[in-house]
DNA sequence: ATGTTCCTTCTTTTT
DNA sequence: GAAGGAACAT
């Protein structure tokens, strides 16, 4: 955020319609010109999709004349949010860049809860829980219940209550619904959702979906609530908009006021995350609830040579729900032919890959326009070695995230208790971590204190050591007490440290007088983790790092006037603000060793097919095209999902696809002997008769 | 209360 | 083949 004003003056309104609109083909052209009004583009791998949107967005300020502020752009990730962010701010000025929403729906809807958490039911610092949390929490429920945690697993508990709260429906709405025969723990999924409801409320927490479902009965029930941002929110954009589920479809339609338009952008071939509750005909719905919708099509590709293009084309030609039929047409002519490589084990594969990507190398090609992407992340382990022996870089996106570690987990637990004090599964999480002697004799006694009560467990100690203190005090209340003393001085200790320390310095001294960082040290040692991924110790260094990154950009906005901070969501209290953008733009933002920015050398990447999509590569392996691994044994059913991901896998090349498959893998100590995917074979017996195949089969 | 050992699990994961 | 639970022993 360092910009001279000079530079700033030179940024302002320097697009006009001329500009914005260069270069644009045709229906990019008419999609970014349009007059103001509802709007679906079906936009096809590669087609400029993103660019549409920056150039409409600029396209309503600087033409169309709409205020910046009046403008809400809805993405999936923070990372895109961000990128679109930058992108605007190039072509229209920072000004406009910081007045106009650019964000994640959650980010949208958590910025509305803090605002107007009075009328949702919540009190001010309320907890965002992670997945994690959750399930803790969840677990936690059934324990009570005495159920066994074997045949239903918390997670999935926890998962399905969050599918149910996605499409809308409270736990008392899903224990009058009728009894699905097919649903064995109906009764048991029903009795936990109603007490997770009741503990969520209590404990003055919201999940992710809760963060969605809470603010459209929000909007839905208060008119003066929802006719604020109907004024608001004139021009509505969302992206990727076959990834929207139900209730986020509602929230859209809520925030759209009787003279508001909604652009969508979406590619119904690109839906990868129907098992998430996606449902990509919300496209079709769309169409049908938003009045008087303008259609566009994109499908010019910029991105990939034809061959590439022709082999994504033949295998999506074979699903029968698609929405709407587009064939894939490049501009930049044929190209290679696609490598389809036929190995006979997976060593053989990654030994393959390896060489491969050496001898690119060797031809001076950027490690970091290669690719690596496979369907399960158990598969990148083979190619981790071989391209280790040969000296060659690389980084795995994804995997287990910087804020999913269970060392940061119990430091933000701690952080999290001076800001919502109810949060009692946080207190549960650390209460005893380090050990301090605290087990699950102490924890019940302290539970049954808050239930009699009906209070958070903080509140029950504060109880415990009043009665304790007093005169004619119950010796086993005493001896309760006694035993969380020190932990509760110790929260009483940070709560008073809080008042007059910086963030950064509250996470030191946190770390120390909690006990966590010796404690973590310790493991380390005992664990022989030393290297610097691996050291929990080390990480909660960079969780600190982490912290004074995000004070100093605090800091400085706060000097700039009042500018809001650029993921657009600061609350009064810093750790508050601290708390609420990491749990909602932790994932994917940080590189493996917690830092963010660039990498730091030329790299390979190695991702899965799913974080892969809105990439693009130079060169893109696509490895374990096998059955049983694409589509996957596990989607019986759902073929047509698998064949979206092949799609989207051989769509991210630019230049050269390799898509190598093993006829006998290793996995988990056993070989299973599976073949080539169906999609490779559909392909292959479609172009038998053809003399001129997109492809060459090859054998390493 | 805590340390040990066995046993299960092993898609994908924007928030 | 490794990691996270759960059950069991100390």
């Amino acid at each position: 955020m360092e910009y001279s004003n000079d530079e700033n003056l030179l940024d302002e309104g320097n697009f006009d319609r001329e500009v914005i609109i260069k270069g644009l083909n045709d229906s990019q052209k008419e999609a970014v010109t349009s007059p103001l009004q509802n709007m679906l583009i079906v936009a096809g791998a590669g087609t400029g999709k993103t660019r549409v949107l920056v150039s409409r967005i600029a396209w309503l300020i600087n033409v169309e004349g709409i205020y910046p502020r009046n403008i809400l752009a809805v993405t999936f990730t923070n990372k895109a949010a961000n990128e679109m962010r930058e992108r605007i701010g190039q072509m229209v000025g920072n000004t406009a860049k910081t007045q106009l929403w650019a964000s994640t729906f959650h980010s949208v809807c958590l910025r509305l809860l803090r605002s107007y958490a009075q009328y949702a039911d919540l009190k001010p610092g309320f907890t965002v829980l992670d997945t994690d949390a959750q399930t803790a929490l969840v677990r936690r429920i059934m324990k009570d219940k005495n159920m066994d945690t074997k045949d239903l697993k918390p997670s999935e508990v926890a998962c399905r209550i969050s599918s149910l709260k996605e499409k809308g429906i409270r736990a008392l709405e899903f224990s009058k619904s009728m009894r699905s025969r097919t649903d064995v723990f109906f009764d048991e999924v029903s009795s936990v959702y109603t007490a997770y409801e009741r503990l969520c409320n209590q404990e003055n927490s919201v999940d992710f979906s809760e963060l969605l479902l809470r603010t459209v009965e929000l909007l839905e029930r208060n008119d003066e609530i929802r006719n604020l941002q109907h004024r608001r929110f004139k021009e509505i954009l969302i992206d990727e908009f076959q990834d929207t589920n139900s209730i986020q479809f509602k929230f859209a339609k809520l925030m759209t006021g009787p003279d508001s338009h909604v652009l969508v952008v979406g590619d119904d071939d690109q839906s990868i995350y129907g098992w998430r509750g996606a449902d990509y005909t919300n496209m079709e719905r769309f169409i049908s609830e938003f009045p008087n919708v303008k259609q566009i099509l994109l499908s010019l590709n910029y991105r990939s040579y034809q061959k590439i293009l022709d082999m994504a084309n033949t295998i999506i030609n074979d699903n029968t729900d698609r929405l709407m039929k587009k064939v894939l047409k490049g501009n930049i002519g044929e190209g290679e032919d696609v490598e389809i490589i036929n190995c006979a084990t997976n060593s053989l594969e990654t030994e393959f890959v390896g060489s491969t990507i050496r001898m690119l190398k060797d031809q001076g090609e950027k490690l970091s326009d290669i690719a690596i992407l496979y369907r399960n992340n158990y598969l990148s382990l083979g190619f981790e070695q071989k391209l280790t022996q040969r000296n060659i870089p690389f980084i795995i996106y994804g995997g287990q995230k910087f804020f999913e570690r269970a060392e940061i987990l119990d430091a933000l637990a701690y952080l999290r208790i001076l800001v919502n004090e109810d949060d009692d599964t946080a207190v549960l999480r650390i209460i005893n971590v380090p050990a301090r002697k605290i087990g699950p004799k102490v924890v019940a006694d302290l539970r049954a204190i808050s239930s009699e009560r009906h209070c958070s467990i903080l509140k029950a100690i504060a109880l415990l050591e009043f009665y304790a203190n007093s005169e004619n005090a119950d010796k086993a209340l005493k001896t309760l007490y006694k035993k969380v003393e020190p932990f509760y001085s110790l929260i009483k200790e940070l709560k008073a440290f809080k008042k007059n320390a910086p963030l950064s310095k509250l996470t030191q001294h946190m770390l120390s007088v909690t006990g966590l960082n010796d404690f973590y040290q310790a493991k380390d040692e005992k664990e022989g983790r030393s290297s610097e991924g691996n050291s929990r110790f080390g990480n909660l260094g960079v969780l600190v790092s982490n912290v004074k990154d995000f004070e100093e950009a605090l800091n400085n906005q706060s000097l700039s006037e009042g500018e809001v901070l650029e993921n657009a969501l600061t609350f009064d209290d810093p750790l508050l603000t601290y708390l609420s953008n990491i749990t909602l733009v932790s994932t994917g933002e940080l590189n493996e060793d917690g830092s963010n920015g660039a990498p730091v050398c030329d790299a390979v990447n190695m991702m899965t097919i799913h974080s892969s999509k809105g990439l693009e590569f130079k060169y893109v392996f696509l490895v374990g095209f096998e059955s049983g691994i694409l589509p996957s044994s596990r989607s019986e059913g759902n073929c047509s999902e698998e064949r979206r991901l092949a799609y989207v896998g051989i769509t991210r090349a630019k230049k050269q696809l390799y898509i190598t498959y093993a006829r006998a893998r290793n996995i988990f100590g056993n070989t299973q002997i599976s073949g080539a995917s169906q999609f490779l074979r559909d392909i292959v017996r479609k172009y038998n008769e053809s003399d001129s195949k997109p492809y060459i089969i090859r054998k390493a």
